[in-house]
DNA sequence: AATGACGGTTGCACGATATGCAACGAAGCA
DNA sequence: TGCTTCGTTGCATATCGTGCAACCGTCATT
């Protein structure tokens, strides 16, 4: 909409694949190299961009300190973390919470197994939105047509022999864990990994958040590993309970819309920091 | 350098203090409501703000998509991080590595200690400049105008009562830390943890990146810390002799310029995807 | 229901502002 | 020394971003 700022962030994915010099990005750019000067200079006036010492200019610091700030401003996280901790005390495998936004599904908060033996994965990756357990129950309870759209649209990687193959197998598997209310990705995206995961309900009664214990196979089995299903699911519901008031498993919330629920129910569901607009 | 550009970068950080409505930014920025909405809609359409179910905007998640590709594409880290594991598997305790840039130090990595307690820190989250170990690795071979105006440039939050107090201080402790070629940071900024850390050295001879090493006092006290010492310096030396062939203590790399020293010494010093500079 | 207030959105005319050009400066190389 | 390459600067042009005013949808109030 804006070409100037239009160009300007498009410098930041270019750079993202690597640092490069002047010369380079105004010609990635299609514009004139003092064009390109000039919009470098102002990323990097607000620390987006960095020059190192051979001149060349790569992503900038404050690019990290931005994305820390926002995820630490993510309310959901805010509620579930402590929820999360307490559940990896109880089993002690690694414990994931993920959101879905735009076209991706990605991981907002990760409690570490207790296990020597870990998996890569890391606050703000995208995840393997065709396998991960997390990816499923978010993208479960999207609106049909747009289920239908993004399962046509994506790619299908064959990550293990247990990956969902194609969008039809997707969109069945996702009617599976919209009616169950509870996801597994067995081996789906790393051989010897499984997970098994339980959505965060909104005031919407939508799925808002996504949380996964995740185990290899060298520590439990897939079949212990879903004994602990409904821990799991009994820990997603909490934070639901006190994200919203409602909970994705067990009877509808109606007692929530009849009398006066008194316990845990109606709490703040956004948690701004300052309400200075009265 | 460009208005706009300069203007539509200015909500980024205003959104990292929370979500706000097109009406509040654009009264934060002191423009017309519809230039407002034309500056989010680029940065909308680039991902790096999202548009919530109450319309009001957040930070968006490529921004988090970027920052990771920056922080993976960093050479040093690539390098450093199996050492890092290593020493952790050693020692137990929290391992970090951090660079300088711009005016801030800032987390690039971080290995969990294994203890139960565990400090607050977070990749990408810039440190406490003036008491940090590895702050003051970084900051100490700056050259010397560069450092003292730095120094006075600074603010010295009183942490605890341990912290660096001031301008003088803290020059003062750079001098010893570039002259005994590692650090400490005993209680400066949470009273009950300290670190040790040592430099990495690139192939201009200065600290490229810090590491250390952190525990409460509640797992070891600062002298048992210390006796570490030895263990973390070699590790931040074998970081270095792979990263540039030079090291930080002990005898200078004579014998790194003299005959060919097969072991160890003459990795590539920089991983770049396309080297593009012979 | 009707009214008003509020926040977001659109189209447009104006001129501020981003653009490319050309010339300059600074390294690196033969 | 001359040549090439790359970053930088000043400037005239017209493109592109700007603010205005009007419009629309939603919500709250009477």
């Amino acid at each position: 909409m804006s070409q100037t700022v239009d160009r300007a962030l498009s410098i930041l994915p270019l750079l993202a694949e690597g640092p490069a010099d002047l010369g380079r990005v105004a010609e990635r750019l299609g514009v004139h190299k003092s064009t390109a000067l000039r919009l470098l200079r102002t990323l990097h006036e607000h620390g987006l961009v960095y020059r190192q010492s051979d001149q060349r200019y790569r992503l900038g610091a404050r690019l990290f300190a931005l994305a820390q700030q926002a995820v630490e401003s993510l309310d959901v996280r805010e509620i579930a973390h402590p929820h999360l901790v307490d559940l990896n005390e109880r089993c002690g495998h690694t414990v994931h919470l993920a959101v879905h936004e735009e076209h991706e599904v990605l991981y907002i908060d990760k409690v570490e197994s207790r296990y020597p033996v870990r998996m890569y994965s890391r606050i703000g990756k995208p995840v393997a939105i065709t396998v991960a357990a997390v990816a499923k129950l978010l993208l479960a309870d999207l609106p049909e047509t747009e289920r239908r759209a993004l399962a046509q649209r994506l790619d299908y990687p064959m990550y293990t022999s247990r990956s969902t193959p194609n969008a039809t197998a997707f969109l069945k598997e996702l009617a599976t864990v919209r009616e169950q209310g509870w996801a597994t990705d067995l081996g789906g995206h790393e051989e010897s990994i499984n997970c098994i995961g339980a959505p965060v309900i909104g005031a919407d009664g939508r799925a808002v958040a996504a949380m996964s214990v995740s185990a290899p196979n060298v520590v439990v089995t897939a079949e212990e590993l879903l004994t602990l299903l409904p821990l799991v699911r009994r820990t997603a519901d909490a934070i639901s309970r006190e994200y919203s008031g409602r909970t994705g498993s067990g009877p509808l919330p109606d007692r929530a819309l009849a009398a006066s629920p008194a316990a845990a129910s109606p709490a703040p569901p956004h948690a701004h920091p300052t309400e200075d607009h009265p």
